[in-house]
RNA sequence: GGCGGCGUAGCCAAGUGGUAAGGCACGGGUCUGCAAAACCCUUAUUCAUCGGUUCAAUUCCGAUCGCCGCCUCCA
C-alpha cells in the first residue's frame, strides 16, 4: 500500500488514484532563460525516481511536465542577450532536454509549452470571467481571490493576515491586492497573443492550470514541485482551477524540499547556484542522482563537496561489487560443487530485501531507507563471495548472476546502476604476467606493472575463489 | 509580525510510542612478497535543552535555545 504525504492535509495518506491502478502526475517544470541548476534538478530527478518506482510497483503512470517559455525573465533575458525572446526560449528548452537526458531522466509522456497551450488556458479565463471570479483591469485579467473560499489552504495563509503584509503590491488597478494576473496585456514591443480581452501573454499561474487539466482531467493524482511554488503559484492553481471546474483540483500534493548550499537555500536569485551541466563534468549522473535521494524528498538537502565525494565512493562500492558477481560468473566453470543451500540462502534474503525495499518506498518515498537496503544487499553480496570454498563453478554462478539481479533490480529503479564494461585483453593479460612473475618471485618486475594497472583504471580483489580483475 | 521546516555518532542520513537502519571517514584486524583504493570487525545507554503525558518517548504535548525558509521571482 502506497502512502504520502499530502501537503494539504499535512498527513500521511493512503493513495487512492481517481483510476485504479493509474497515477496521473504533473510536475512543475522549468522557465526556460538559463541552464538549470542543482537545486531546480532535485524536483526533477525526485519525480522521475518516483514515477519509475510506480511503475516497477505495477502503477501505470501519465507524467506531465510544463515548459514555460513565455515569462518576464525570458523577455529581459532576450534584452540581455540581444536575441529574441523565442530564441531564448528555444536555446534553453533544447539545454533542459539535454540536461536531463544526461542525468537519465524520463522524457514526460507530455512536456507542453505554454505558448502553445494559449486557447485552453483563454478557455479558462472565459469560464472565472462569466462566472465573475475574474475582471479586466487595467494591466490585465485578474482572479478575485475574494471569490474562492477555500483560498489559503494549501499554504495555511489566511487571507486576512495575507492582506497586512506589506510585501503585497497594492497597484495595476486590482480590486483585491491579492488577486493575481491570469492575463497580462503587453506593452508595445513585447510578445503577445490575441485573447477576447486584448493582446497581452498569459500570467504565471494559468498555464498549470490549463496544460493539467487538458492532460489528466479536472482532477487528478499527484502535483508535485518544489516546496517554494506552494505560495502563491500551487495556491493560485487550486483557486483558478476549483474556481473554473467546480471540482477538486489534485488530491495528493507532493512538494520538495530546498537544495542548500552552506545551510542557504539554492537560488537564481540570491547566485550561490552550481550549474548541472558543471557537476556532470565531475560526477556521473549515477552519482548525482544517488546524492539527490540520499535524503527524504521533503526535507532539506545540503550540497557541499564533501557529501557528494562520499557519494561517489558509496556508489563505487556498488560498482566494484556488481563487476565481481559479473566478471566472476564470466568465468568458465570449473568444479561442479553444491551450492543448493547457499542458493536457496540467497533467494530467500532477496525476497525479504526486495520486501524492505517496496516498504521503504511505499511509505512517502522514503528513498535513504530504500538505500540502506541496497546497501545490505551488497553487504550480503560480498559476504557470499568471502565465503570459504566458494568456487567458481555451474552453481556458483547462478548464485552470481541471482545477487546481481538483485541488486540491479534496486538500483535500476533509481537508474543508479553503473555500466558494467567487460575487461580490456590488455589488462587480462597484464594480469597473467603478473601472475607468472609473482610465482617466479620476481617481485619488482610484477610491481612495476602492478603499477600498470593501477594506473590504466584497474585493480585486482582477492577472494577464496581466487583474484578478479574490476575497473577502479 | 504571520506561517512552516530543521536540530540523531567526526561528517551525511533513516527512524510509522516498544528500546537507535545505512553510507563516508576513523580505529583495529585479515589476506599478501609488500601493499592497497581489497576484505572483515568495531564505533551513539543516546537522539539541541528543560519539563509533561505514558508501563514505555528519538517518536506525542508544552516551553526554551539555535539554524533555515515562505509571506515578491524562485524547483
Amino acid at each position: 500500500m502506497l502512502r504520502i504525504h499530502n501537503t494539504l492535509t499535512k498527513r500521511m495518506e493512503e493513495f487512492k488514484p481517481v483510476e485504479n491502478g493509474m497515477a496521473r502526475i504533473y510536475v512543475c517544470g522549468p522557465t526556460v532563460y538559463n541552464y538549470f541548476h542543482i537545486g531546480n534538478s532535485r524536483v526533477f530527478i525526485l519525480f522521475d525516481a518516483f514515477r519509475s518506482y510506480l511503475e516497477y510497483a505495477g502503477i501505470k503512470t501519465t507524467f506531465i511536465q510544463n515548459i514555460t517559455d513565455i515569462d518576464d525573465k525570458i523577455i529581459n533575458r532576450a534584452k540581455e542577450e540581444g536575441i529574441g525572446w523565442d530564441e531564448v526560449a528555444e536555446k534553453y528548452t533544447a539545454a533542459y532536454f539535454e540536461d536531463c537526458e544526461k542525468l537519465n531522466i524520463s522524457r514526460p509522456d507530455r512536456s507542453p509549452r505554454a505558448t502553445e497551450e494559449i486557447p485552453a488556458m483563454i478557455e479558462i479565463i472565459q469560464k472565472l470571467t462569466e462566472a465573475g471570479r475574474a475582471y479586466t483591469a487595467e494591466n490585465g485579467v485578474y482572479f478575485s481571490v475574494e471569490s474562492f473560499e477555500g483560498y489559503g489552504k494549501l499554504s495555511g495563509k489566511r487571507t486576512d493576515e495575507l492582506m497586512e503584509g506589506a510585501r503585497v503590491d497594492v497597484d495595476e488597478g486590482k480590486r483585491n491586492p491579492l488577486d493575481f494576473a491570469l492575463w497580462k496585456f503587453s506593452k508595445p514591443g513585447e510578445p503577445s497573443w490575441e485573447s477576447p480581452w486584448g493582446k497581452g501573454r498569459p500570467g504565471w499561474h494559468i498555464e498549470c492550470s490549463a496544460m493539467s487539466s487538458r492532460y489528466l482531467g479536472a482532477t487528478f493524482d499527484i502535483h508535485g514541485g518544489g516546496a517554494d511554488l506552494i505560495f502563491p503559484h500551487h495556491e493560485n492553481e487550486i483557486a483558478q482551477s476549483e474556481a473554473a471546474s467546480g471540482k477538486p483540483f489534485v488530491n495528493y500534493w507532493m512538494h520538495a524540499g530546498y537544495l542548500n548550499i552552506k545551510g542557504e537555500k539554492m537560488s537564481k536569485s540570491k547566485g550561490n547556484f552550481l550549474l548541472v551541466r558543471d557537476i556532470l563534468k565531475e560526477y556521473k549522473a549515477e552519482v548525482i542522482r544517488m546524492f539527490i535521494l540520499s535524503a527524504h524528498y521533503r526535507g532539506p538537502l545540503d550540497f557541499s563537496g564533501e557529501t557528494i565525494e562520499a557519494i561517489k565512493t558509496a556508489h563505487s562500492g556498488i560498482y566494484h561489487t556488481l563487476q565481481e558477481l559479473e566478471n566472476y560468473s564470466a568465468a568458465p566453470a570449473a568444479s561442479e560443487e553444491g551450492f543448493e543451500g547457499l542458493k536457496k540462502a540467497a533467494e530467500e534474503e532477496r525476497a525479504k530485501s526486495i520486501k524492505k525495499f517496496k516498504e521503504a518506498l511505499d511509505y512517502d518515498f522514503n528513498t535513504p531507507r530504500a538505500f540502506g537496503v541496497i546497501f545490505e544487499a551488497v553487504a550480503y553480496a560480498k559476504k557470499i563471495l568471502g565465503t570459504k570454498g566458494f568456487a567458481v563453478s555451474e552453481g556458483s554462478k547462478e548464485i552470481m548472476n541471482g545477487l546481481a539481479s538483485w541488486i540491479k533490480e534496486m538500483t535500476g529503479v533509481f537508474k543508479i546502476t553503473p555500466e558494467i564494461k567487460p575487461v580490456d585483453k590488455e589488462a587480462s593479460d597484464l594480469v597473467k604476467e603478473i601472475e607468472i612473475l609473482r610465482s617466479e618471485k620476481k617481485y619488482e618486475e610484477a610491481d612495476v606493472l602492478k603499477k600498470k594497472l593501477d594506473e590504466s583504471g584497474y585493480m585486482l580483489k582477492f577472494r577464496p575463489m581466487g583474484p578478479v580483475l574490476i575497473r577502479k
